[in-house]
DNA sequence: AGTAGATATGATACAACATAACATAAATTA
DNA sequence: TAATTTATGTTATGTTGTATCATATCTACT
């Protein structure tokens, strides 16, 4: 899909929410949809302020990426402290939980749908130690295909 | 079990491995043997120094960490950046995948065997984006059996 | 016992990730 | 246009983790 319908995509998303879609908001995200793999804040902020005279710090980039993930554009994959955009960024309808593998070679992230069965087996297993399951998303690691051929 | 007993085998396995166990290595052990949820290593560094008139610095305790899961005596939940001990210290045999659920209240981490079916599932859909699988653990959010009663 | 090699820890510095707190600016709405 | 909400600026600091080089301690060997 064009670049500019995910980002056109993107603020409507916003504007319904009741937030905005501001030129930095609009800069960085586009940023992280052009990225080959996932970034950090501080990746984010310096590619922003390579390409921009006005600048901007990692502060403003956390609270733009809280934005983001509150409005389900982006996810945050926890165990390396990076960020990707939902693979679903231009879809309407709600989505299941996901999950991510991680390439420990190359660090390419994949984004993955959680299908019935596998959620099923998450809340069965999860109720066994007696608790109830609340954020189903989660990260593993693996070799992408290329990565893989490679060795 | 007590806790004379796992730090014994603990001790063996060690030995077994051809690594040492020694005094900071079983402290530390035991603060988190008996901790009641998982702990960071400035956690630990702090009990350890509370209670010792030789200081130990965050350094060696990362050091001990890393020791203590190669040896498979301990966990790191990547997500909260803590460590618990592995809930199978005490075992002979080698052991399945395991996953974590934490508690979103009160911290609190119960530690899963993965079963078969389980890795299967995952084996399965990470397959079908082209990926192998290399490692399965992971971390759940819920909420335990006391907290979800309180609210 | 003495020494060589491996293993463990000390010590210092710093990198990377993240938030607190308070101020200003810009858009929205009433 | 004033009041309110939303977004960003600015500075400081907290938290987590690693690099590097030095020293100590254990183990095994002759």
């Amino acid at each position: 899909m064009l670049i500019d319908n995910l980002l056109e995509h993107a603020a409507q998303k916003c504007q319904q929410a009741g937030g905005r879609f501001t030129d930095k908001r609009r800069n960085i995200l586009k940023n992280l949809i052009n990225a080959k793999s996932p970034l950090s804040a501080y990746d984010l902020t310096e590619l922003y302020n390579q390409n921009n005279d006005k600048k901007v710090q990692p502060m403003s980039v956390y609270r733009i990426l809280d934005f983001f993930i509150e409005m389900k554009l982006v996810h945050k994959l926890p165990t390396l402290n990076k960020y990707v955009v939902c693979s679903h960024l231009s879809c309407q309808h709600s989505h299941q939980d996901q999950y991510f593998v991680v390439c420990k070679s190359c660090g390419d992230a994949q984004e993955i749908s959680m299908n019935s069965k596998l959620t099923q087996e998450l809340n069965e297993s999860v109720s066994s130690v007696g608790f109830q399951l609340v954020d189903a998303q989660f990260e593993l690691f693996g070799l992408c295909k290329n990565c893989s051929n490679q060795s």
